[in-house]
This record gives C-alpha cells, sequence and structure tokens, in this order.
RNA sequence: GCGGGUAUGGCGGAAUUGGCAGACGCGCCAGACUUAGAAUCUGGUACCAACCGGUGUGAAGGUUCAAGUCCUUUUACCCGCACCA
C-alpha cells in the first residue's frame, strides 16, 4: 500500500540534496522551464496551483532524466492588496504575514514533492530584488517610456486605487470585483503603445497556442484607416476624425464627437448650446457601464449649434453632434459618420432624422444599414464611382494625403500602462519631485528606495498613498540642485515585479546587475512557460514588453521572454461550478495529500481530463488513482529475478514508453497516465515482470509519481531512481507480424481477418477473397467496388 | 455585436487526424477469497431487439466506398473583448 510515510522518506532524501538545483554549467543542453510564482495568500495553496505547476514539473522531471540541466524556479509574487488589507484589519506589518504565508507555500510544494531549485527563490517584495524592478523603471523613465499624466484613469472606489486597463476588464475591478470608475488624476504611465506594433510582430515567432496569439492580437486591437481634419465651419479650426473606411466619405451625413471632447471648450462663445451639451455630458459620465454597453440600443445624443463641419472633398456642410457611443479614449475621440453603412451610425440617424446616402451597392437603406461593405462598388461618391473598394480605399487615401487634408493612420486599443497604486505594499516609484528640477530619478547607488515603516497602512479618503503620511521619508533632497524635494508617494503595481522575475531566477543573488550577462546568454529564453489564460492580457503583455524594452537596450540578449506558452485549465468544483468559499466546492490539497498521499493528488489532477480543458473534481476518480498507486506498489510482488521474458509485456512496455514519452511533451497528461494503467493491467494478467521491465515503467512513472516510483525502486536496486535515464523504446518490438483489419460491407463492419503486416493491397485481397466469411456477407458478382486501405480498412461496395 | 472554445454511455473522458466509436478511470452487475464485511483478484457493462440484426458522437442537411473528425445551416453552454469608428 502506497501511504504518507513514503512520501516522508523521500521527500527528507531529495530536499537534503541538490539533485533538484540548476548548474550554472554551460557546456550542457539546458531547459529553462518555467511557471507563474503564486502570490502567497493567507489561504495557501489551492489544487489550481498544483495544475498549473504539475504540467512544467513534469516536464523538468523528465528533462532531467533526459540529461539537461534544467532550471524550474519557484518564486513569490508578494506585493498586492490581500496581505495589505489584512494588514489594514490586524495591524500586522505586510512584511511578517508575507514571511509567514511564503513559510505556508513552501511546506506545502515540498509536501506534494515539486521538484523546484529552491536555492532560487526570489521575491517581489525583498528590497535586493525590488531594487532592480526600480532600476528598469529608472531606465524606462530616462527613456521617456515612463512619464507622469494627468488624465482620465480607471478608479476602484472600493480598494481606493488606480488600475490599468488590463486590471479592470469588463469594467470591473480585478482584485475585488467592484465598479470602475473614470476618475481625473496625476499618475506615473509606461508608454506600452509604443511597443505595441513590435510586441504583435514577434508574435508570429513564437510557440504559443493559437488562442493565446489571438487574445494577444486582439487586444492590442491595431487598425488601419486615415486620419481625416474637416474643417469648422465660420471658425479657423478642424476637426480630426479617424477612420477605418475613408473610401466612404461621401456617405457622411454628420459628425459625432464624444461629449470630453475638447473641441467643445474651444468654441464654447461659438456655441449656442453649451449648458445642453455640458448637461448632457455630465448624464453621460455617469452611466455605468452596463447601461452604456447593454442599453447601447437606444441612442442619445444632442446636436451642438453654431458651428458645422465641412467635408474636405464635397465642401458640404454637416451638423456636428455630441454622443456617448464615441468614446474620448479611442482614435480621435470623433468620427464621420456614415449611417448607410454603420449599424451605430444608423440608428443614430434613424432616431435623429438625419439624411442616409448608400455609398456602396446593395441593400436597401430605407430598411436597415448596409453593412456587408468588405466588397462591392461605390455609387454616389464622384470619382470613385464604379470602383471597387479596396482600390476605393487606397484611391481615397492617395487623394487626401496629396491635398493634404489627412493622412494614412493606425490605431490600437490597447492604451498606456497606468503604473501607480496609492498604497503602501509596493515598491516605491524612486523619483523625486522638484520644484526646479521637475520629475528627477533617484540615483542608481541610492537604490533599492526602500519601503518606510508607516503606523497605519489605510490609503487616505481621496485616494492617496499611506507614505504620504511619512514626513521623514517624503521630505529629501532633489539629486540635482540639493534644494529641498519630496519623493513621489505611489507605489508601483502589482505587475511590476512580474514582469522581469523570470529574469532574476538565473542569477537570483547577484547584487551587482539584475543578472549576469553570461547567466542570461546561457539560460534565456524561457523554453517553455505554463500558466493561467486569465494572464494573456496582462503579466504576459507586459512582461514582453520590459522584456523588449531591457532588449532593445542591451541588457538581455533575446526579443522575447519566453520561447512556448501553454496553458492549464480551470478545475472546477464536483457541482461543475467554478471552486469558491461561497459555493462550498473548494477542495484543500492538504487533505487529499493527507488521506491519499501526495503521488495520489499529483497523479489524479494530471488525469482529471485534457490539460487545457476545464475540468470538475470527483472523489471517486482520486480514489480510482488510489488505487492504481497501490497496484504500482504492488508490483513488487510480481518480480522474476530469474530471466523471466515475455513478448506480450515487452510490446506493452515499448508501446508504454513511446506513448507517455509522446503524451508528456504533448501536455497530454491523462493518456499517459492511462496507458500505464494498461500497462500495468498487462503485467497483473500475466502475473510476472522482469526487474529490467520494471525499472523502465517505474522511470516513466516517475515524472506523475516520484514518490511511489522511488519506492518501488529501492526495492530492487541500490541507487535513487531519479539518479537514472529516460529509457528508450524500440520501434520493432512494439510491431506485430500480423494485423486484424476490420471488413466493411457498404461500410459497416461485418467481420475481420488477419494479414501480415506488411501485406500489399494484392496479397490482402487475396487473403480477403478466400476467407470463409466473406460468402456470408457477399455475393461475389454483386461486388461495384473493393477499397483496401493497407493497415487500415477493407471495405466492399456492392 | 465581434473573436475564441466546447457538446461523445449513468459519470470524467479516449479515438493513430477521414478508416473497427466509447481506450483508461469512476459507477454498476456478477464471480473468487472471507463466518461476514472492507480491501484485493477475475469477468461483464453504449442503446434497442435479445436468433438474424438494427440504432447511435447537441440538431438538420451535404460531400465520400467510409464522417465524432470535412462542408453548409442551426441550438445550447463556457471564456475573452466591446457603441473600436
Amino acid at each position: 500500500m502506497y501511504s504518507k510515510e513514503i512520501d516522508k522518506k523521500w521527500q527528507d532524501k531529495w530536499y537534503n540534496s541538490d539533485y533538484f538545483n540548476a548548474k550554472d554549467d554551460k557546456k550542457m543542453k539546458k531547459f529553462y522551464g518555467l511557471i507563474e510564482f503564486p502570490y502567497p495568500s493567507g489561504v495557501g495553496l489551492h489544487v489550481g496551483h498544483v495544475r498549473a505547476f504539475m504540467g512544467m514539473e513534469v516536464i523538468a522531471r523528465k528533462k532531467r532524466l533526459e540529461g539537461y540541466n534544467v532550471l524550474f524556479p519557484i518564486g513569490w509574487d508578494a506585493f498586492g492588496l490581500p496581505t495589505e488589507n489584512y494588514a489594514i484589519k490586524t495591524g500586522i506589518h505586510p512584511r511578517v504575514v508575507t514571511d509567514k504565508n511564503i513559510e505556508t507555500f513552501t511546506k506545502q510544494l515540498k509536501t506534494l514533492g515539486f521538484s523546484f531549485d529552491f536555492t532560487r527563490q526570489v521575491d517581489t517584495t525583498d528590497p535586493s530584488f525590488y531594487k532592480w524592478t526600480q532600476w528598469i523603471f529608472l531606465k524606462l523613465f530616462e527613456k521617456g517610456l515612463a512619464y507622469k499624466d494627468k488624465t482620465e484613469v480607471n478608479y476602484c472606489n472600493n480598494c481606493r486605487v488606480v488600475l490599468a486597463n488590463e486590471e479592470s476588464q469588463g469594467g470591473k475591478c480585478d482584485r475585488c470585483g467592484g465598479e470602475v470608475v473614470q476618475k481625473e488624476k496625476e499618475v506615473w504611465m509606461l508608454k506600452i503603445t509604443d511597443y505595441a506594433d513590435k510586441l504583435l510582430e514577434e508574435l508570429d515567432n513564437l510557440d504559443y497556442l493559437p488562442r493565446i496569439k489571438t487574445m494577444q492580437e486582439n487586444w492590442i486591437g491595431k487598425s488601419t484607416g486615415a486620419e481625416v481634419n474637416f474643417d469648422i465651419y465660420g471658425k479657423e479650426g478642424k476637426l480630426k476624425i479617424y477612420t477605418t473606411r475613408p473610401d466612404t466619405i461621401f456617405g457622411v451625413t454628420f459628425m459625432v464627437i464624444a461629449p470630453e471632447h475638447p473641441i467643445i471648450q474651444k468654441y464654447k462663445d461659438k456655441i449656442e448650446n453649451v449648458e445642453e451639451i455640458e448637461m448632457y455630458a455630465k448624464e453621460a459620465k455617469k452611466k455605468t457601464e452596463f447601461e452604456r454597453v447593454q442599453l447601447a440600443k437606444d441612442k442619445t445624443g444632442v446636436e451642438v449649434k453654431g458651428i458645422k463641419a465641412i467635408n474636405p472633398i464635397t465642401g458640404r456642410n454637416i451638423p456636428i453632434w455630441v454622443s456617448d457611443y464615441v468614446m474620448m479614449g479611442y482614435g480621435t475621440g470623433a468620427i464621420m459618420a456614415v449611417p448607410a453603412h454603420d449599424t451605430r451610425d444608423y440608428e443614430f440617424a434613424k432616431k435623429f432624422n438625419i439624411d442616409i446616402i448608400p455609398v456602396i451597392e446593395g441593400g436597401d437603406v430605407d430598411k436597415e444599414p448596409f453593412t456587408d461593405i468588405n466588397n462591392g462598388k461605390m455609387i454616389n461618391s464622384q470619382f470613385l464611382n464604379g470602383l471597387d473598394v479596396k482600390d476605393a480605399i487606397s484611391k481615397i487615401i492617395e487623394y487626401i494625403e496629396e491635398n493634404k487634408i489627412g493622412k494614412k493612420a493606425v490605431n490600437y486599443s490597447m492604451k498606456d500602462w497606468a503604473f501607480a497604486r496609492q498604497r503602501y505594499w509596493g515598491e516605491p516609484v524612486p523619483i523625486v519631485k522638484c520644484e526646479d528640477c521637475g520629475l528627477v530619478a533617484v540615483p542608481e547607488n541610492e537604490l533599492p528606495l526602500k519601503l518606510p515603516e508607516v503606523e497605519d497602512f489605510k490609503p487616505g479618503e481621496g485616494g492617496e498613498s499611506p507614505l504620504i503620511k511619512v514626513e521623514s521619508w517624503v521630505n529629501t533632497k532633489c539629486p540635482n540642485c540639493s534644494k529641498p524635494a519630496k519623493r513621489e508617494t505611489d507605489t508601483m503595481p502589482q505587475w511590476a515585479g512580474s514582469s522581469w522575475y523570470y529574469l532574476r531566477y538565473v542569477d537570483p543573488h547577484n547584487n551587482n546587475e539584475l543578472a549576469s550577462k553570461e547567466n542570461l546568454e546561457y539560460w534565456t529564453p524561457v523554453d517553455w512557460y505554463n500558466g493561467g489564460m486569465e494572464h494573456v492580457t496582462r503579466h504576459l503583455i507586459y512582461s514582453r514588453f520590459w522584456h523588449r524594452f531591457l532588449y532593445d537596450n542591451g541588457i538581455v540578449p533575446t526579443k522575447e521572454p519566453y520561447k512556448k506558452r501553454t496553458a492549464q485549465g480551470l478545475i472546477l468544483g464536483s457541482d461543475g461550478e467554478k471552486m469558491s468559499k461561497s459555493r462550498g466546492n473548494v477542495i484543500n490539497p492538504d487533505d487529499i495529500i493527507n488521506e491519499y498521499g501526495a503521488d495520489t493528488l499529483r497523479a489524479y489532477i494530471l488525469f482529471i481530463g485534457d490539460y487545457e480543458m476545464a475540468a470538475p473534481w470527483s472523489d471517486n476518480g482520486v480514489k480510482g488513482v488510489k488505487k492504481f498507486l497501490d497496484r504500482v506498489v504492488r508490483l513488487e510482488n510480481f518480480v522474476d529475478l530469474n530471466g523471466f521474458k515475455n513478448e506480450e509485456i515487452e510490446r506493452e512496455l515499448n508501446k508504454t514508453i513511446k506513448k507517455v514519452t509522446e503524451d508528456y511533451e504533448n501536455m497530454k497528461y491523462n493518456t499517459a497516465i492511462a496507458q500505464m494503467m494498461t500497462f500495468v493491467n498487462l503485467v497483473y494478467k500475466i502475473g510476472k515482470i522482469s526487474k529490467e521491465d520494471l525499472n523502465k515503467f517505474l522511470l516513466v512513472l516517475n515524472p506523475v509519481a516520484p514518490h511511489v516510483t522511488e519506492e518501488v525502486w529501492s526495492k530492487f536496486n541500490d541507487d535513487m531512481i531519479i539518479n537514472n535515464s529516460w529509457p528508450n523504446y524500440d520501434e520493432n518490438k512494439i510491431k506485430t507480424n500480423t494485423i486484424e483489419l476490420a471488413v466493411q460491407v457498404n461500410g459497416s463492419v461485418k467481420f475481420r481477418v488477419n494479414v501480415p503486416v506488411d501485406a500489399s493491397k494484392e496479397e490482402i485481397e487475396d487473403i480477403v477473397m478466400s476467407d470463409n466469411n466473406l460468402t456470408k456477407y457477399v455475393n461475389k458478382d454483386s461486388i461495384k467496388k473493393l477499397i483496401i486501405v493497407p493497415g487500415r480498412i477493407i471495405n466492399f461496395v456492392i
């Protein structure tokens, strides 16, 4: 029987040796496998962590057996709100809480037998780590990619904190799920949009899951079109719009600007209904995300009276409207509306009785907008008439540029990264505000700029950082002119440390640089990174951005941080719902380990289903896997040391080695385990196995069930299994002399024949035509056609 | 609305990529061992008919000698984005 005592015995041996530690031996072939380092929360390890880590754990253990120098590190993404909220509630310092949580996590990981290199742990909250986070920030600042801007930011009233776009997806706060509001605030921003194209282009050269690439492409959201300037009638001014379809410019019957558009203030004296417009803007701002998007069908708006736009091509006067269906944050905050060919413009035009002019053949715009406009011919468009839309687009852009009324332009839906949190538990931004010199970088030799001690971790009512109250820390001298100055009191968001942590693993104790050139050259890029889908448009984008920036500045040797990226599926509760405290369907890994042993949890989580897909938890499934491991332990009773040989076992063993080798590499752990179960079932049926065959089997099972396999191995061998090599398989031993082919009549199977493996079509035909069974199903005169696919099928068409 | 994904026995899930649907596990049924139970071992288990056969991969069409797999239409659920101009 497999029991907890077995776990303990082998964990003691492993963790007291350096077997799992990566060697800085640059001559060896390397493998860098990475998992997303966890946030050490107070609740401890979750089964979701176990699934996320197990994928790479199996690969790492296999690669070591294959002779690779493996770097499989673990660390702690420890800055963040839960710890801080806990500190606010209890008064216990986040440092103390974090250390305690890391200890718990480490213990849990070790009771699961994870083969991490624990000597390379990094902790984002450790000053020796965040020194380099701050250092990278200063580089960004130096290059103008970190800037302070007063702008509308996403803000969570509940957490009292500014959020990045990536943290407020769907209008909900990433942390608390509360409604995100827009607030004007002066905050640090990172110019990730400067890297949009590089991040997009490089995707092609990466081995990421297709759905991950798609999500990143959509998030970056590149569109190409044109910017066109419309004159403002009666005033020397321009209204700049962005459109992806400049070819439809002859169909423009009105303009729409966002409620916050600056043109309203600019022409305040000319506009006759400023109050009405300002009232509308105020109302629009009050709308929640839900009201804006879900109730979007009912268009609202106000016409701007007193000014008009002029179509720069036709010279026609065009009314300007204000409506909240145009966003200030995308494009130029103003559009040319073409109601004939855009659903939103159409709804608006219908509601406010504005003209609708079709410019592309097809449809009936009296009834509905005609939006199938990727092909077709232009109409009502003067010199574009008769052209195909593709030609019309290039012709009109040419015209626009020649006549200097606009230019070709691209747009991204990705925004710059709001890089500031008004909280205590984060990296201090190493910037000093001087009245004379402006924003000045803290000198490199003063890094790390450590967090000061505070009495109260609570952020201020108006969303100020608690650091603002620490006068002795805030008040400092300007590094430039030595006059009294104040420190920046906002801290960095949690995503800062995780944007580069994988680089620190290659040289975690280096005091002089973030990592040595030689170690970076040898270990990076990460060969394989596994993590959750929820980070694809957050952490994964951010870290690619930072890495590319570091590459552009000669600090790291590769363009991209991760060569390959995969993602595990969710583990759901046994009710098929997402695990959550409120549903009461949470499984605690500790309970499973205590009752069934670490390898049972390890193997069950891999056996649960396709690694990339969500799968519900099943207590019975756990028991089934335990039964399998018990059967493996009892294999010792079947071992024959007297030269036992069995062809059937050998064939199945070689098949198993082959399948498991391939399946692990493709993250098909469930079918790998199924094959190993099949093998064990066969040994039970035969009743005997040689020591050599058993050893090979134990080796392929080892990455999944290291404790059990060490134990059984130790019964017949003097060394430890982890000091051995991955077994090879012999393709010849998998082959049989004859195979069974199904014989179909009109596509349904009637009987089977045995034929030599390498039989030709003609030989197979001879065999099947003389088979006794044939006459039962087929009258030879009625055969119309005979299909023979060697190795696959025989089909009579009658 | 747009993008991505999923749908297969009582349940979790397999299927060499167009070639014997249901591997493996759970559950269930039976047998062996046992005074008995647990554990263990062995066998059976898609459905209907129970003899021949017939029907089956969300639904409806189609292509093909052959479709879970390809095409068209459609339904449900999950995930992501979203008046993106």
